[in-house]
Parts: C-alpha cells; sequence; structure tokens
DNA sequence: TCGAGAGGTGAATCGGTCA
DNA sequence: ATGACCGATTCACCTCTCG
C-alpha cells in the first residue's frame, strides 16, 4: 500500500527538466509559470523601476542626458505597479526552494513598494544592503541631493526559513572585516559596459561586482539562478564564472541575443583565484563641516593663519567668515592671499587647550576616533 | 476683488498660536490632531520599527544585548503597522504648510511599509537617503551582513509643491561637492548618550549630527519644526541650537522629562555662527548691465567665450552684439551655442589684468564690494 | 610611447515667475 | 493651463586626440 501510493505521487509529480543556461523569450511571469514549484536556489530580479521622468534634462554645458524612457519601464500609476509586482514575486516565491533566497534591486521610485509587497506575500527580509555608487550621475539642477546609491533588498522564504549565507567567504572579500549591509561599487561603464555602434545596449545594465558579491554571499556552487528580468545577461555570466547554473527571462530579443553573445565569452573561474580576491579599502575623506557637524569645532570658533594676519569665524556650515569675506577653508584662504589655490587643512589654525596647531591636526583626530 | 478674497481668507483661517517649545503628551495622532492645518515647515519622524525579536540576543561573550523591546515598539501585524502609520502621516500631512516637508526614518522592518503609504497619501519624495553608521553594532552571530545604516526618507506635499532645500550649505559642509544621498555619521554615544544611573534612558536616541544636516538642509531660520516621536528630544536640541522653533509629541514621561532637561541646557547659536551660505537664487541679483555701468566691464569691451570662437562686445545698456546678431549675454551664448539654455557668467569671458577669466568673476568682485 | 587636455556620459521622479 | 523670459547648474571615470 504504501509503496503503490508513493509510485501514484511520484507518477503526478513528473519529474521537469529546469531549462539551465537558457533565457526564456516573452513575458517572465508566464515563462515562470513554465517551472516547477521548489526548483530554484536564488531569485535575483531588477525589475523596471517605475520612473515616472517629466521633460527632458539637460546638462549645465546644454548637452542633453539619456533618461531611460523604454516601453517596459512605463506604469502609470501605482496600482499597476503593485499588481505587477505582487504577481511576479508570487510565481518567483513558488518556484524558490524552501531555503532558497531572492534579491531585488530597486531606487527610492520603487523599491518600498518591492518591499512592503514582498512582506505581505510572506518573505522574510535578512538585510537590505546599500549599493553606494563611487561615480553616480550628480543633480544638475542642484537641488536635492546627488542621487548617489541604490537599494537591494535580501530576503528568505520566510521567518523560520533556512537560507544560505558564506559568512567567511564575505569576511575575506573585506580585509577580515564582517561584510556590512552597505557596498561601494562603481556603476557599470568602460569595457564591460555593452555597446553596439558606439551606444549602450540596454539602459541600465548593472556591474558584475555586484552580482559576484550577491552569489559568492548567499550561494553555493552548483546553486540554480534565476534572473526574471535578464537584460544583457549580467547574473547569466556571472554565475558561469561562479560556478552556478542559470536561468534567465527577457521579452526583448535584443537584449536576448546580446547576453546569450556576452556568455558565451565568458570563462569560469577556478578555486584558487576566488579565493585571492580582496577589495581594496578607500582612505576615509573628511570634510571641514563634518568636524563642525560632530562638534569638533564649534561654530563661532576663531580661526586664524599661522602669523594671525587673518582671524575668521567657523559658521554652521563649516563655511568661513571674515569681514564681509565668505567662503570655504580652501576658497577663503585662496581669496585672503591672493593665491591661485590654497590647502585650507594646512592653513588655517586654532586653539586648543592652550595650544595653536592647524585644523589638520582635528581633522587626524577625528579620522582616529571614526575608524572602523 | 483680490484684496477682497484674500481678507476673506484671512477671516476664515482664524489664528492658532503654536505650541512653540512644548511637548504635547498623549498620543501623536491625538495630539497633532489639535493643531491647525498648513501651520507646520517640517516633520521630522522617528517612528517605533516594528522590530519582531524572538528571544532575547547574547554577545559571544554571553552578555546580553539591549534589544528594543519596550512595549510601545510591539505591533501584533503588519495591518496595525500599516494602519498606525497612515494615521500619523496623515496628521503630518494635514498640519504641514504647502511648501512644508517630511522626513522619516527607519530601518528594514518598516521603512518600506512607511515609505509605500506615504506615496499613497500623495508625499513626493525627493530622496532617500541613507545613514552609513561608522561604527555599527556587529553582527555576533554571524549570520548576516552587519547591519551598518538606516534609510531616511524627503519628501515634499506633492510632485509640484515647493519645498526647501540649502543647496549652498549642504555643498559648503561637504568640501565644495555637492551633497550626497549617503551619510558617514556616527551612532549616538559618549557624552550625547543621555544616561540615567549608567543605562541609556532612551533605547534608539539619534545623533545629533543627524537633526543637524537635516535642519541646515531643508528648513530655514525661525521655521517650525514638529518631531512626532520627541523621545528624549534631540529634534528639539538642534532646532534650538539652529534657532528653529519645535513642537513634540511624546506619551512616556520619563522621555519628556530628559527630553526637557536636556533642551533647557542646549545654548542657541549666535547669528552670525548661523548665516550659512546662500544659494545663488536667494542672493542678491545683479544684471550683467549694473556691472557695465558701474564700471566694472566698459562698453567696448571684447567679451568672448573659453575658446574664442566668438569675440562679441558689449553695449553701453549691457547687451551683446556679434556680427548682426545682439542679445543678453544668456540669450546670446544660447543662440550662438544653439543650445536650449546659457548661462552667460561662465560662457563669456574676458581679459584683466592680463588673464583671461569668466565674467561670474567681475560679478563676485561687485558682490562683495557692494555687500552690506 | 606617454602625458595632458578635451570630450562624453551614467536608473533623474532636476526652476521660478511673471503675464 | 500655457508660454515667455530670466537665469542657475555637474562628479567621477573612461576614451580619444594631439603633441
Amino acid at each position: 500500500m504504501r509503496e503503490a501510493s508513493k509510485a501514484r505521487v511520484k507518477t503526478i509529480a513528473k519529474p521537469v527538466e529546469l531549462p539551465l543556461g537558457q533565457i526564456l523569450s516573452g513575458d517572465c511571469v508566464e515563462a515562470m509559470r513554465s517551472l516547477p514549484d521548489n526548483s530554484i536556489d536564488l531569485v535575483f530580479a531588477d525589475p523596471p523601476y517605475n520612473l515616472q521622468l517629466g521633460g527632458d534634462l539637460n546638462r549645465p554645458d546644454g548637452s542633453q542626458v539619456d533618461a531611460v524612457t523604454d516601453h517596459w519601464d512605463q506604469f502609470d500609476s501605482f496600482k499597476i505597479y503593485d499588481d505587477f509586482t505582487r504577481d511576479w514575486l508570487t510565481e518567483a516565491r513558488r518556484i524558490l526552494k524552501p531555503d532558497g533566497a531572492l534579491w531585488v534591486i530597486g531606487s527610492y521610485h520603487n523599491i518600498f513598494r518591492v518591499g512592503a509587497i514582498l512582506q505581505d506575500l510572506g518573505f522574510w527580509i535578512l538585510n537590505d544592503v546599500v549599493w553606494r555608487k563611487s561615480n553616480p550621475m550628480p543633480n544638475f539642477k542642484g537641488t536635492r541631493f546627488t542621487n548617489a546609491h541604490e537599494t537591494l533588498i535580501w530576503c528568505s522564504q520566510g521567518e523560520k526559513a533556512k537560507y544560505h549565507f558564506n559568512y567567511r567567504a564575505m569576511k575575506t572579500l573585506n580585509d577580515e572585516l564582517q561584510m556590512r549591509s552597505d557596498w561601494v561599487l562603481p556603476i557599470c561603464g568602460g569595457q564591460e559596459r555593452l555597446k553596439e555602434g558606439g551606444t549602450k545596449v540596454h539602459p541600465t545594465q548593472k556591474p558584475e561586482a555586484l552580482l559576484y558579491r550577491v552569489m559568492l554571499a548567499t550561494t553555493e556552487k552548483g546553486d540554480v539562478v534565476l534572473d526574471p528580468f535578464f537584460g544583457t545577461g549580467t547574473t547569466g555570466a556571472v554565475a558561469k564564472r561562479l560556478g552556478r547554473q542559470w536561468i534567465g527571462c527577457e521579452r526583448e530579443s535584443v537584449y536576448t541575443d546580446a547576453a546569450l553573445k556576452r556568455i558565451e565569452k565568458e570563462l569560469p573561474l577556478d578555486e584558487s583565484s576566488l579565493e585571492t580576491m580582496q577589495s581594496k579599502r578607500n582612505a576615509p575623506k573628511v570634510a571641514f563641516g563634518v568636524l563642525v557637524e560632530n562638534g569638533y569645532i564649534k561654530p563661532g570658533t576663531e580661526i586664524f593663519d599661522k602669523k594671525r594676519k587673518w582671524v575668521a569665524k567657523v559658521r554652521a556650515d563649516g563655511s568661513l567668515i571674515y569681514e564681509k569675506q565668505v567662503g570655504s577653508i580652501h576658497g577663503l584662504g585662496k581669496e585672503l592671499q591672493g593665491a591661485p589655490s590654497c590647502n585650507g587643512w594646512t592653513f588655517w589654525h586654532i586653539e586648543r587647550d592652550g595650544k595653536i596647531e592647524a585644523v589638520d591636526a582635528v581633522r587626524q583626530l577625528y579620522l582616529l576616533a571614526t575608524e572602523d
């Protein structure tokens, strides 16, 4: 009896071969429906951001910014975007193994909606990770803060669900310090950026370093990684390099073609080269205003050059005022001396504990106190 | 007609005295209901994070981590949390002026829900800002990434709504580079951390540097700042220091008492320290013609672009002439380049004392000489 | 061959104020 | 609502040109 029952179950759940190393063309929700339950180790998704751009944006020099206006990124309301999000997340949840994980990347335009919906569906957030761009596009109009980061959400199937985290690999990658939830990485450019006749193939190609870290952190060798918004195949290329299996969904044949060509050229890494990967830590930079902000130098403090020829006053935002002139520590020092340039850190001095010292000494103090 | 209409509006909106410099005790939604419409310049909110910690969290050495387990921080479900969030955001929206702004800080536990709901209510996100902690608590169990940041959302009343951003002050604070959406600041500790008998008064006291930057960036001197989750009054302390008015809501008398004592001790910065670098938009405007009128640039002077492709001539009224074309410094620069726009101040150059410099330098000279 | 300098560009919700 | 007009505005990195 027990044998027979087992056989029946097997017959019903007939083994389905996964389309490994393939791109499923068409709508990603439809494509995922063709895949069996509990079969995927990791879903990495870079969904459209639901950008609602106004008119054209010009740089200060008059040239025009190439905006993301592809039709796959047009949603005219939150409702439509939310429905779309719930649909693909539901399918992703079904095909993921119980110990599988989901990563989503987005910006402030969409990430709050995506995050709330995946929580509603039962996903359990393990970390939100900030991709801090080392070279973001500036805010040309000077109307807001430079939009210098994007947000990733990493989650498991549920509060009690198992998941994989290669703690040791991350610590090694980060110079023997725990990997933090903020990652500094450059945007995708140079040789890595796919171009066709001088123009970019995909408007929002992600850097391989980002996918590299995601997969190294949360998958094992041989795991199956699915990307519902495959684009030009960054996920596939990195998966192949790291010895992971991959499946993509993509409806634009231009992207599909470029992706297959790209992944074909990719070579898998051997174990030893993985182990030698090390991240470089940048020397920290400190702005004068940060010293003021943190109370190292109080607004109102007198600040002067070595010979006390000029005695200026520190203001709340870290600017200086001398008689009628105002400026940064570098700019005002330059103006007063009539010099072509000035290193304010060594030019300006303050009195501290009865001793006169360059403000650079205060910066050193701050660096020591805030070192990781 | 217009005058009469204005008078009528004034009569209807009878002046209500705001409880400036006071903490309203009790539930924040009830407290906000007592305030009039369109009366607040900035709401800064640090709502409970809805942390769902299971058992106690222990350090590797066995000592216990002081987790956030106060009773005000427990919510049974997302539903309750969402309703609560919608309630206080709705009141905040009502009492905010049309050009007022809202800041909310949160972690991955709650920020996605808060962000989605404030979008649903009509708030328009201007930036999400990442507070990157220079000294976060490590992940003791080694099971995830070190949770090293929190997220802030800055939004206006709507897509077309006005808002305030002190671009110039932020740029000065950041060593003459645009302020980015990621801020590196230490967590609150040391002398700044309020303690009572050796234990922290509040589990999630925010650093003053964070509020300092928020207020310097998005409020003006004298503005009214409201904090619905006042806690130990970091918002009030920084507001007082920076010459802003404040109102708090808080239901725990332990926090209220500590906050009032703390703010009492705080000293406002003096007038001159408080002045920040003005954005050029607010700075006194100088027409090019004024420079000509005052002899800073003589009529007949040759004026040219950086590459000397176009050499125009200055006329008595401050207009330029190039061959048959005439116009303002902006208009002619735009015409000649065929550009959508042109900042004539940086486009046109003149020779002065043998040196070539943008006419903007002459404007600066004039501004310095005529500043009151 | 190398360095200096010019030119291009990246997921962007990017102006204000009159008539 | 719409348009005219005034005037304010960019950082890091890659690639190409020129000497």
